[in-house]
DNA sequence: TGACTAATAGTCATCCCGACTATAAATGCG
DNA sequence: CGCATTTATAGTCGGGATGACTATTAGTCA
């Protein structure tokens, strides 16, 4: 339907294009989602991710960081992460109209503003393993964004944007655990890591005293890298899909 | 602005949307890409992507399974490849109006149908190391799509969809060597092939005759598997971006 | 002080992979 | 016909990464 002759207004039929975020953070050691509740139809009373429109002078990417910024109020996106998703575009996917939707998937560490107030909704952090079935098609943006974080702890060194400027490995370690539902061998995973250069670097000083029990642990912060050249393969399960 | 009363009708602008396709296949050891000449301004006499507008009932998955299908007259798609790849919004990137368009990938093994005529433009096959500046942000879309075809092969069984439905394992190799742009060891890459389970699966009976020169090679097709682990990654430049 | 906990160090066998050599089976040229 | 050439296939060898473990260190808590 490419026209030779320019664009035919008649041609094509205006959408809506929105912006939808899978917002994940991980709190008490378990992974949670920014979501906000819905008010009316269709859908009340259903969770859904937060979202919006695509402002006529911005791009998806600018939107995601609007809301991104709303929902939760962080003001800095440095070390934050995020990253789009893919685009949801099936016509009957909201009953009220026509909405194509550009899906962003977004990292936090730990203690991100409690989600500050906008005009929407109040977001509000759930357990991803606890989430209950959700409003339009978000569960499989969910599901999707979920593989997509999971997939990508292999081969980049994304499980920073996880955690605090400084952690522990065993905090480190923690995150591609809770992502991956895994348990993972403390030393092997340390081998790894410190054998990859420029993922992470040791802070010279401090070694925190953990809180509690055990011997301290050395802090690190995220190094250059972003690439994990060879990957750090979740343990298979034989010929995964 | 997740608007808490239903959709306001002035909330959002309304957006044309259009997919665009990356169509890649190999002939005569050479990757090349499916375009289409532009006949009038923007960019007028410049190649670009074949695309065109989403229907008002149609997803933009089927949007691009239509457009592939009247640039190159495929009727199954079988065997073809095709994925999307993500979503390009920025405002500027159409002159005329504001356009968000939905970028897809697409595989053909070697002789596609040589491009059906429909409504549009001829498209041509071009080599891929060879187009010129394209229209719009098409170069960067392009590129992009390269680069995704060039990760995938490295962990999924992906390759044989270049392939015609029975292949030599030579043929296979060309396939890797040519979207990476990297020759291989012939030996170690019929191991790391054969030592993965799906990958492919001997064809019973026939030996090809290569056509020409040297021992004729076994005849395989592509197995069931469509992950590959561990994965076949690219001789590594050190730390590839 | 002594269990308990967590971090760190190190060992060992295995598998994967890059580099390489050798053999087999066809073509084509002299 | 014989031999170089070409391509497919088989096999070897060493090193590096990794999974499974054991041991030691340095703290807290009762």
């Amino acid at each position: 339907m490419t026209s030779p002759e320019g664009y035919d207004k008649y041609a094509f039929e205006p959408f809506a294009v929105t912006v939808d975020l899978a917002v994940f953070t991980l709190r008490a050691g378990t992974l949670q989602v920014l979501l906000v509740e819905r008010g009316q139809e269709p859908y009340a009373g259903r969770w859904a991710l937060p979202g919006g429109f695509v402002l006529p002078e911005e791009s998806a990417e600018q939107a995601a960081w609007r809301e991104l910024a709303e929902e939760t109020g962080v003001t800095d996106g440095s070390g934050l992460h995020l990253e789009q998703l893919r685009t949801y575009s099936e016509p009957g996917r909201d009953p009220r109209m026509r909405v194509v939707t550009v899906a962003f998937a977004a990292l936090l560490p730990d203690p991100p503003a409690p989600h500050g107030g906008g005009d929407a909704a109040q977001a509000q952090w759930l357990r991803f393993d606890a989430v209950g079935p959700l409003a339009f098609d978000h569960d499989r943006i969910l599901a999707d964004a979920h593989e997509r974080v999971g997939a990508k702890l292999e081969y980049t060194c994304l499980a920073t944007a996880f955690c605090p400027p400084e952690f522990t490995l065993g905090e480190l370690q923690q995150v591609y655990e809770t992502v991956w539902g895994t348990p993972l061998d403390r030393p092997n995973f340390r081998r790894k890591v410190l054998a990859t250069p420029g993922f992470v670097e040791q802070v010279p000083g401090a070694a925190r005293l953990t809180g509690g029990r055990g011997k301290p642990a050395a802090l690190y912060r995220a190094g250059g890298a972003t690439a994990l050249h060879p990957p750090l393969l979740r343990p298979t399960t034989e010929g995964r899909p």
